[in-house]
DNA sequence: GTACTAGTTGTACTATCGTTCAAAAAACAC
DNA sequence: GTGTTTTTTGAACGATAGTACAACTAGTAC
């Protein structure tokens, strides 16, 4: 989604194909088997592809999870973009989405959590794993001020992510918007000590 | 720490002992290098034996997993417990907790993360990673009687832990105090839509 | 002492890993 | 057509993985 504009080169283009499918590839394996099942032949075989053409677009391992993982985060981002610049109730959006991790966008939410979680470790990985949280605080802040309660909003919105994807918690969406709307709209004062 | 009553047998007692001794340098291994690094061979090189006497002890690496993450667990289930028998202030007690992420409890904490991530897709685990959750939420059910307040603390708490570890967020106490209590002691009719 | 059980070791088998490399194939420029 | 660049292949290297197994040691019971 970051890469550079359109190649004129055949050969480029058809490159730029394959890197994008051996991501894909990727991501196909870290949905299912975790990002421990990442291997160059793992990847080349559900790319089908030999294993040097993987290792031919991405040379370390690093590189293709580095990859992987920015293409989910690019994902959420635009779909927080979207929300954001949309018309609609923000904050319902955003529980919509978070609610998506006990369905159909489960695998997906899997993946940038065993991604992310690398990153604490992986350097490389680190700015990239920001994003998420970067992203609902961008949302946040179209909401209120308080930089706490925009903390406490990005906060609820991972433990609840983290509820519904370990703890296989309800992923009913009025109930996250309701936790949602608690941790933005709670006054900041209610304790004083 | 959910063993047996002590053997009398002199080499039980040495089995339960080596045991443990393999725990913890399955830990110590979990702290440094992740998950990843876990092997049979890693961890008998760490606990100054053999391999073969690991795979004595824990027939798979799931086990060896699977009891780590339990130690850990545990640790964390002793902390607040001793939190909540306390007579200090629980939510103040739990905010410390946190915080510790940030600094010498760092390794342990994401030792946890990694292993309850693992048990989205192994079974054995997913019981263990429930467990502090769990805990978090007998916490604040000493605080408030209303469910939605529960789920908000224990999804603060999880979300300020991610963005401790992996954001390297400030792991101020009373910063992740204010959030806590923010998000237990909000009005549950802060928007009626 | 003998018989028995639990702990411990060394070795070896097969499989898979990341990575390298020279060479072939394809698309381009001329 | 020739020459050049990019993509693609097949094979191989050394390292390490999980696991199995027979043998050895040490504690226990009698």
């Amino acid at each position: 989604m970051n890469e550079e504009s359109e190649p004129v080169d055949g050969r480029k283009a058809r490159g730029h194909r394959r890197r994008a499918e051996i991501i894909d590839a990727t991501l196909a394996i870290v949905m299912r088997d975790g990002a421990a099942g990442v291997t160059h032949r793992t990847v080349a075989k559900q790319a089908g592809i030999t294993t040097s053409l993987s290792t031919y677009y991405f040379a370390t391992l690093d590189d293709l999870l580095v990859a992987a993982l920015s293409s989910v985060a690019d994902a959420y981002t635009a779909r927080i973009h979207q929300i954001v610049a949309g018309p609609g109730d923000k904050l319902r959006g955003l529980a919509e989405l978070i609610a998506e991790s006990g369905g159909p966008g489960r695998a997906r939410a899997l993946a940038e959590r065993e991604l992310s979680t690398l990153a604490a470790r992986r350097p490389a990985l680190a700015p990239v794993a920001r994003r998420w949280r970067e992203n609902v605080a961008e949302l946040a802040a179209t909401l209120t001020d308080d930089p706490e309660a925009i903390a406490a909003l990005v906060a609820a919105s991972d433990g609840l992510c983290t509820a519904i994807l370990i703890d296989n918690a309800p992923a009913d969406s009025d109930y996250v918007h309701r936790i949602l709307a608690r941790a933005i709209h709670a006054p900041q004062d209610a304790v004083p000590s």
